[in-house]
RNA sequence: GCGCGCUUAGCUCAGUGGUAGAGCGACUCGUUUACACCGAGUAGGCCCGGGGUUCGAUCCCUCGAGCGCGCACCA
């Protein structure tokens, strides 16, 4: 053995070809073998479910200090004769990615409400795919030493399902719900938002003292006033007992009004005058007190829209953004006389939204939400008990300081990207059906533009062809429900119908039947005119006229005539084809017309033509009746769950459904234990302190409910990584140290170092270039150290087969024995450390032994012994450093995989560190 | 308002019931064939302040100051 080692260690070369070498080894996956040899399955299991990282951008140095932590216990248990499973996966990320994904539009001067659900859907499916790819690799290059084959995505099938399957039972178990509730609304993201997704910030905004009568009540957000419907004082407040129950006049910006006092505990008698108005519909405590009050007051009045803009009753200041409006309707207030003062600079905290910072508006509007109480109180009862143990130990009080005072969770989100939510809503009453068995799916369309259309001139039964934009329309949805496994087309037979059809036809292969009963509304000597024409000739209040539901166009059709026909056509489409995916190709009237009697819609809403642009459609699925009403049309929840109701319940869906290896026999019981059975409750949850409550407390109460077992055993929280100054690492700050790319200039062992050593759980983690080169300089020492054996052995003529020999026939020193000893020792304290989450102690001591023990001093010592006389003693000396050397190597391994792998291989060709007994 | 932390060498942080340690930085010396990505050495700390428990506290208790964070429907 004269194998030459470079005085520097090559960490990029290296780092390839081990990698490389230990994936192709089979020992990352769970089945891989291990130290302890014999037979796999004996093994005890030991198992960490890697936090799946959002599919939405690059790893950063949170990540690599995670993936650090738990390649580190990975790699310790499985040397020490484990079955370890590390699994790998990805996070779809809900919101957070669509956030992503709307900066990446708004670049490109686009916009997601522009888009389809299916076109957005795809676009940012490839998106995260991409991430993922990528993302994967950074993982891999940072030596996380993870079962790739068992790799999960949080939209796979199985996820998805047992998802549904969580949904179902807490739903079936009344403990999820839908309700109409005051809820977090972001304005620019258009969604709701859980009461942990909200920020609250403190601002100075003026305090508006209004006169409200005889009344003078204080507050904040004066723009409400158009939604007020009552007034409230503490029933306990003497100054206004003899209000409660009466109706006052007030004088109002768009008149008079009347409001009645009412009593409630909510109101605080020294906060401003001891009197507040009533909003119901944009302030959730006002809404609780209308609850309270039902049948006193009237209820919400919705005076702020989606947009965060006025709506409604408010006279002039519709369409302006609260903000705005806020302004001019404290100026008309003073002008009025009813502004009695402004207290300027009150400071309050603010609600807004933890993405955009925007201020959150209270929107009221049904959603699902868990009920957290029945699931808090077993998840805090783990921790009590220590089923849950999380490091740090003060973190379990956070821990349960927030479960105790735990609100409802809503989870429902209005976005596309995520697991859309599995309930829905018969179309004729509301009943709502979870997972409801879908028999097929029903799509009813607009056909594609035609010139007649641009001109806006009625057509009636006249045979328009498309024209080349309504054509490129019918291609595009033709390809949209190719998706849907279309069994039949039935279609107008009119030209632009027919051809909306033919193009649909062609995409997805159906049959296509035409029925002269779906045409449009006949309109009968109006045919042809332009819209300009028929206004002329009847006066402006023609339109009125037009919407009228019995009015009858000469020679033409009403309304009701024609919802007449075209609902005894689709009755009996519907009575034949029912288990058929259908399309319907039709006219914007017929649809409307349609969609009155499905949606149990009146005259006046049925005219409304929102989403009924051409290629418009809506779309509805057929199920099992109605256990309310009997109807079998129903339409599914649009909304998303909000990302952590799915991934809290990543450990065990992880699991569940996937069998130990891939030949999964259908309708067979797994011969080998399933990973749920040999896995679950998982040993470690490993993840960042700011997602305690998102994700942990969740995984927690979800796991506890869906299995009856806690998740993890034990939860270690790192902190956030922070710069040499203590500054958060940001992109704006220009501050972010790229992991990878101070991996590639150190070496990755290097960075993993740096990440442990100095860093307790739940304290933040500084982190500078400086200590990386440190660490670098340590890797290179060791590989010194290594050389400087390597040599000595060149010299004593040993090759590789006799390296590790037994010390039979050695005689040792004293020192030596000495030396041995101390090894033995620092081995059991790194392994105490390591067993007891303290990493930093352990890297840190193996640290100092390698460095300033090792190498400073047991190998200064033995260098005279080396090259002196006596053979015997330098065999001896010899043997102690190489047994020192190997032992050295074990115990950094988990913290610095590559170099140890690398000089291991120098002594013992035929073996691999990854799997040598600790 | 309630809760949780932190305060130790110039900087960033570990740590212990018996008056302290690392990394980086500073200074001095050293061209010793494992390593200058090194070695030998030096300087530098009323361990936030007051009180208490203790033979003894930087460490435990208590009060306080400063800083950070989390939770909270005060309009």
């Amino acid at each position: 053995m004269s194998e030459e080692l470079e005085p520097r260690y090559d960490t990029k070369e290296v780092e390839e070809r081990i990698y490389r070498l230990w994936e192709k080894s089979g020992f990352f996956s769970a089945e891989g073998g291990s130290a302890s040899g014999g037979n796999p399955d004996k093994r005890k299991p030991y198992c960490i479910i890697m936090p799946p990282n959002n599919a939405n951008g690059l790893l950063h140095m949170g990540h690599a200090v995670g993936l650090t932590l738990q390649d580190i216990l990975i790699r310790f248990w499985r040397m020490r004769g484990r079955k370890t499973l590390w699994l790998p996966g990805a996070d779809h990320a809900g919101f957070e990615t669509q956030v992503v994904f709307d900066k990446k539009l708004d670049k490109e001067g686009r916009n997601r409400f522009a888009m389809s659900r299916e076109e957005l859907w795809k676009e940012i499916w490839d998106f995260t795919q991409e991430n993922k790819k990528k993302m994967y690799e950074q993982t891999k290059k940072l030596g996380a030493s993870c079962d790739w084959s068992r790799e999960t995505f949080t939209l796979d099938p199985k996820i998805i399902e047992t998802v549904y399957e969580t949904f179902e039972k807490l739903y079936k178990d009344g403990l999820v719900y839908r309700d109409l509730k005051v809820i977090n609304w972001c304005p620019k993201h258009r969604t709701a938002l859980s009461d942990l997704e909200v920020k609250y910030v403190e601002r100075e905004d003026p305090l508006y003292y209004i006169k409200y009568g005889p009344l003078t009540l204080a507050t904040v957000r004066p723009e409400t006033k158009f939604g007020d419907t009552a007034l409230a004082v503490n029933p306990k407040d003497k100054r206004y007992t003899k209000y409660i129950g009466k109706e006052i006049e007030v004088k109002g910006i768009l008149g008079l009004l009347k409001f009645k006092v009412v009593g409630d505990e909510a109101v605080d008698p020294k906060f401003g005058t001891g009197v507040v108005k009533v909003t119901p519909a944009h302030d959730a405590t006002d809404f609780e007190i209308w609850q309270r009050h039902k049948n006193e007051i009237p209820g919400l009045k919705i005076i702020i829209n989606e947009a965060g803009k006025l709506t409604g009753e408010v006279g002039e200041y519709a369409g302006l953004k609260v903000a705005e409006a806020r302004e001019k309707i404290a100026a008309k207030m003073q002008e009025l006389g009813i502004l009695e003062k402004v207290e300027t600079n009150y400071k309050h905290q603010v609600a807004t939204c933890y993405k955009c910072g925007n201020t959150l508006e209270p929107l009221p509007r049904p959603q699902w939400f868990v009920k957290m109480k029945p699931l808090a109180e077993p998840a805090m009862k783990a921790v009590k008990t220590g089923k849950v143990k999380i490091h740090p130990k003060r973190s379990e009080k956070v821990y349960s300081h927030w479960l105790k005072n735990i609100r409802d969770w809503n989870i429902s989100r209005q976005i596309v990207w995520g697991i859309r939510i599995p309930a829905w809503f018969c179309i004729s009453c509301g009943e709502s059906k979870i997972n409801a068995k879908i028999k097929s799916k029903w799509f009813i369309i607009r056909h594609g533009e035609t010139d007649w259309n641009k001109e806006f001139r009625m057509m009636g039964k006249e045979d328009i062809p498309l024209n080349e934009a309504g054509r490129k329309q019918a291609h595009e949805i033709a390809k949209k429900l190719k998706a849907y496994n279309i069994d039949l087309i039935i279609a107008s037979d009119l030209l632009r119908s027919k051809q909306t059809a033919e193009a649909i036809a062609k995409e997805t292969g159906a049959e296509v039947i035409f029925d002269k009963n779906l045409r449009e509304r006949d309109v009968g000597k109006w045919q042809g005119k332009l819209r300009d024409e028929i206004e002329q000739e009847h006066g402006k209040d023609v339109w009125k006229m037009w919407r009228d539901y019995s009015f009858d166009i000469a020679g033409g059709e009403s309304w009701a005539g024609l919802e007449k026909r075209v609902w005894e056509s689709f009755s009996g489409h519907k009575s034949a084809h029912s288990h058929r995916n259908i399309a319907i190709v039709t006219h914007g009237g017929v649809i409307r017309m349609l969609r009155k009697r499905i949606r149990n819609l009146s005259p006046d809403e049925a005219m409304d033509i929102r989403g009924l642009e051409n290629t418009g459609f809506i779309e509805l699925d057929i199920s099992e009746r109605c256990n309310k009403c009997g109807g079998d049309l129903y339409e599914q929840d649009p909304d998303v769950f909000d990302t952590w109701f799915s991934s809290g319940q990543w450990p065990f869906a992880t699991l569940l459904k996937s069998g130990s290896s891939k030949s999964k026999v259908k309708n067979q019981k797994l011969k080998i234990r399933s990973d749920f059975e040999t896995f679950y409750p998982t040993d470690v949850m490993e993840t960042g302190y700011d997602i305690l409550f998102f994700w942990v407390a969740r995984m927690v109460m979800l796991g506890l409910y869906r299995t009856g077992k806690v998740p993890f055993k034990d939860v270690y929280l790192h902190g956030l990584v922070r710069d040499k100054d203590r500054q958060k690492m940001s992109k704006s700050k220009g501050n972010v140290i790229d992991p990878l790319g101070v991996a590639d200039i150190y070496g990755t062992d290097a960075v993993r170092m740096a990440l442990v050593v100095g860093n307790t759980a739940g304290n933040d983690i500084v982190i500078s270039e400086d200590k990386i080169r440190g660490y670098r300089n340590f890797a290179t020492k060791i590989w010194n150290v290594a050389r400087f054996v390597l040599m000595a052995a060149d010299e004593r003529g040993l090759n590789a087969e006799k390296h590790g020999k037994s010390r039979r026939g050695l005689v040792l020193s004293k020192e030596d024995e000495k030396d041995l000893a101390q090894l033995k020792k620092i081995q059991s304290q790194v392994t105490k450390h390591i067993e007891k989450f303290e990493f930093h102690l352990a890297g840190g001591k193996i640290y100092h032994y390698v460095w300033h023990t090792f190498a400073d001093k047991i190998i200064e010592a033995s260098k005279p012994r080396l090259s002196g006389g006596n053979s015997k003693d330098a065999e001896a000396a010899y043997f102690k450093l190489e047994t020192i050397l190997i032992e050295s190597l074990k115990m950094l391994h988990p913290f610095m995989p590559y170099v140890t792998e690398e000089i291991f291989q120098k002594f013992r060709p035929e073996k691999m560190l990854i799997v040598e007994k600790w």
